[in-house]
DNA sequence: GGTGAAAGGAGTCATCC
DNA sequence: GGATGACTCCTTTCACC
């Protein structure tokens, strides 16, 4: 898939990955260009799903969830028959990632909950579930430092 | 920290992860209440750093970073000594995220690049220059099945 | 903390280039 | 694709409760 973005478009880009909530009025006046010019491009970058959303960062401790773990896992699913155990995990809403591995292990999920009994049970009751899981290693996050979504974007 | 957070908080919180592009009005409506209230509230949760910013989502695709790594890091530093190490790490922009880990190895680092080769690269010349890293461990994520930030919100 | 009014600004769209 | 202009709606502030 090629995505077609000019320099413009990585600029706008830019912009909104460190502010979603920047002004179209002020993305214009930057670029120099009028705002409907740039709300043309906005839309068209949020159908051709270069822009997937627009999200709040929130504090995990401000909403209780002081936890955060990575679990990889193994299963019993034979090669390329892993959409079911993606799917069961994806559904999850503790589960904030799930990536498909290279190497022994098969997945590599990221987990938030309140606290180490809530990770506990969040285990037993739904990836015990999971028929096709043979074996989890949860790697606890002690702390962290930097958490960020932000890509580095090219400049042409 | 307290955060004292109300009902209200969690649903405006809610809703803006869900759509950090959500107007004020919009929320005002949704839980029928004056959008000068509103508008208040949302300031007082960014204050408080409940709200730590708004980023737009990018496909990674669109901006030519289509590979996903998890590297483990060990280092020479000893107990508590970590700073610079962390601080080195995180300046990285490709490194979106430093976890300090607990068992053997000391960091988790999540890494965003081009391909395999601009990986070697960024390995060579960033991670090789922090003094205290004794070893790398590098996990490669063949597939993304689900990534988000999404935090579970507490109903109070 | 919340409301309501008022002014200034932003979003949006049809139209033209 | 981008600019302009016009209409509508939103944001923001402030006096009041």
């Amino acid at each position: 898939m090629n995505f077609n973005l000019d320099d413009i478009d990585f600029r706008i880009l830019e912009m909104m990955q460190c502010n979603a909530r920047i002004s179209n009025a002020d993305l214009a006046r930057e670029l120099e260009m009028a705002p409907s010019a740039i709300l043309e491009r906005v839309r068209k970058l949020e159908q051709k799903n270069a822009i997937m959303g627009y999200t709040t960062r929130l504090n995990p401790a401000a909403v209780r969830q002081k936890l955060l773990a990575f679990i990889f896992i193994r299963t019993k699913d034979g090669f390329g028959e892993t959409g079911k155990t993606t799917q069961a995990l994806s559904k999850i809403p503790e589960v904030q990632e799930v990536h498909h591995i290279a190497g022994e292990d098969c997945f590599l999920v990221k987990v938030r909950t309140e606290d180490a009994a809530s990770l506990m049970e969040l285990m037993r009751k739904s990836f015990k579930k999971i028929p096709n899981i043979s074996s989890t290693r949860t790697t606890i996050v002690l702390e962290t430092v930097k958490e960020e979504q932000q890509l580095v974007i090219p400049k042409m």
